[in-house]
DNA sequence: GTCTATATGACGATAGAC
DNA sequence: GTCTATCGTCATATAGAC
């Protein structure tokens, strides 16, 4: 195997100890067995152990995992240019419920960097969330310059519901299948956020 | 200091060191420096470092964290009675947000016990949080048959509602202060989330 | 009840052969 | 590029003196 190959290989195995079992709790000697490569191979590739938690984020970001919720979803797009509210609301809701849940990996791993305070949930969040915020945000202020969406802070709407969306995520993630205490599917849960959203904001 | 003093002191300074750097993070040896004790010591109160993990639940219950939001606030109360239900819903929403962001620790504490799938994360979910869903579900139901809210699943809008709630918090707790995306008083936060989401599931 | 001293193993990281 | 073997350090946990 290329050396490219196998720093790849090496940081995509990484990344699902990582998302199991937090940083501090994995060790080299793991990754190398779940690698299937000696101990000495993880260091010929990544100087210390914590070079491979941060090349974490810059894989993502060549590869799909921090596109943009809205940028592959024409039907979001049209509606944001019908100014569909409810579609619109709904669009969103269910590709970011569906996006968290497809890579449950980089969830967990986000959460434990955002405890450990890493710079990968630092990076993520100034590149990633801030840009989501001002998405949406922007979107309900337009729609209240046109008297439909009543006065507020439209920050505090978009945190109103990334917060409904990341909690219910999380809520699947760690705890649904078990406990069963909420078992629905992602476009109940969608149409029923969006729903809530848009009345609790419409003038 | 007397035996159970001593442990209780150990078990503190644990906490406060779990809740920053996770179980696996935090090795007996900080503990014990942190204590102002020697390693044997905590070995002597705690036959092994998971024990201490699993007392810490024992001593939040004995102690006031694992008290509903209900509890102690004669508003909420008279207004849950009055069906007074933006107070209702308001009152939730500060006391909720005002107790999490007051024990950063026990909430860092929470989510990575989670994260790590420890009895601790699962015992308070069982014992806590259904009981939380039980409560404001119920209250939901009652003004669902009062004719006042709309028909839909009650435990949704609860997702929904303790969503924005912890979600907010965690914000505030690993973000705000830094990064100010949303700078707001709890109050404000309180007095929006609960519109939005009564608004929102209104008839 | 607390200490010093230490056993035992796992940890991150390196050297050197192939 | 990969391996085996090993280093020094730090981890959890224990023994025995005071």
């Amino acid at each position: 195997m290329k050396a490219d190959e196998r720093r790849e290989q090496i940081l995509h195995t990484a990344i699902d100890l990582f998302s199991l079992k937090g940083f501090s709790g994995t060790t080299t000697k793991e990754i190398a067995r779940a690698a299937g490569v000696s101990e000495a191979i993880i260091f010929r590739h990544f100087a210390k152990k914590s070079d491979i938690y941060s090349a974490i984020l810059d894989d993502k970001a060549r590869h799909d995992g921090m596109k943009f919720p809205w940028e592959d979803d024409a039907e979001l797009l049209d509606a944001i240019h019908r100014k569909d509210d409810a579609k619109v609301f709904y669009r969103l809701a269910i590709n970011a419920l569906n996006k968290q849940q497809s890579d449950v990996g980089f969830l967990r791993l986000l959460m434990y960097s955002a405890l450990e305070e890493h710079e990968l949930a630092e990076r993520f969040f100034s590149e990633f969330v801030a840009r989501v915020y001002g998405f949406i945000g922007g979107y309900i202020e337009e729609r209240q310059r046109d008297g439909v969406m009543r006065e507020m802070d439209a920050r505090i709407a978009v945190r109103a519901f990334l917060g409904m969306l990341i909690h219910h995520s999380l809520n699947v993630i760690l705890w649904d299948k078990r406990k069963a205490l909420l078992n629905i599917t992602n476009k109940e849960a969608a149409e029923n956020f969006a729903q809530i959203l848009l009345r609790g904001i419409k003038a």
